[in-house]
DNA sequence: CTACTATATGCGTAGTTGCGCATATACTAA
DNA sequence: TTAGTATATGCGCAACTACGCATATAGTAG
């Protein structure tokens, strides 16, 4: 990995939203929802950071009907920014925002937000 | 050292021209004269620059006479950021400005550059 | 097809940051 | 004191960025 790259994934994990959404990532597999009620961030703000995120490599995504399943990727922990992201990850385990953001995390479920909601119609089907 | 700073510290350390800073002072004590001259900064933002790194604790200034020299701390190198600035230091040795900077580094002399200079006075004395 | 849902994206705004210029400070020397 | 030197700082500007809002896209369900 070039140093402009490895800049870039610092750049982009040294931002305190953005390693809270890795701390999170780093425990499980995570859709954009799960991440919103658990991080309390806007669907528009999340996309955004995750989308910087997956512009660095440092976390992928995956379609899954119609969630979007984001994750660590294999590369965000090897190499220079990998290690130096594995050391701030482990540190922060001690963090208040972080062991807050964990328990919400777990307790979060992408059934409960929305897959498994009445999906009521706002309004009926046409005549 | 808390989160906090250590995500400073980060930052700071992942700007192009403040991590050429940082691995030219990996190398040897400098003034920022010397600075200057090696990596071709203006002496404004060249001290700009020095001052966020000795606010986030990665850089050391010490007072010499007309000079100031400026070292790596000496936590730059241990706790988490420190893990991350060695393994960056460490890949940068390969990089072509970085390269560069360090032949530079190695020629510019503050004798040379200023301490050594004629000095002339600009406008006579007063009679 | 239509209605709905999860996510992505474009836009405007406020806050931040790196730079260049000018000036201030601190120190030396005569 | 005055002149000169090395560094620091205040200011203005341009570029960037995080956020909120609205809207677009893609997928599901009926």
């Amino acid at each position: 990995m070039s140093l402009s790259e490895t800049l870039r994934r610092l750049n982009a994990a040294a931002e305190p939203s953005r390693l809270r959404i890795l701390a999170a990532l780093s425990s499980r597999r995570m859709c954009v929802c799960e991440l919103c009620a658990a991080l309390g961030f806007k669907q528009s703000v999340m996309s955004q950071h995750l989308r910087v995120l997956r512009d660095c490599g440092l976390v992928e995504a995956r379609k899954n009907g119609l969630w979007v399943d984001y994750a660590l990727s294999v590369s965000a922990l090897s190499g220079p920014s990998g290690k130096a992201l594995k050391t701030l990850l482990a540190e922060m385990r001690t963090d208040e925002t972080i062991c807050k953001d964990r328990k919400a995390s777990a307790k979060v479920n992408r059934q409960a937000l929305c897959g498994d909601a009445p999906k009521q119609r706002k309004s009926p089907p046409r005549a």
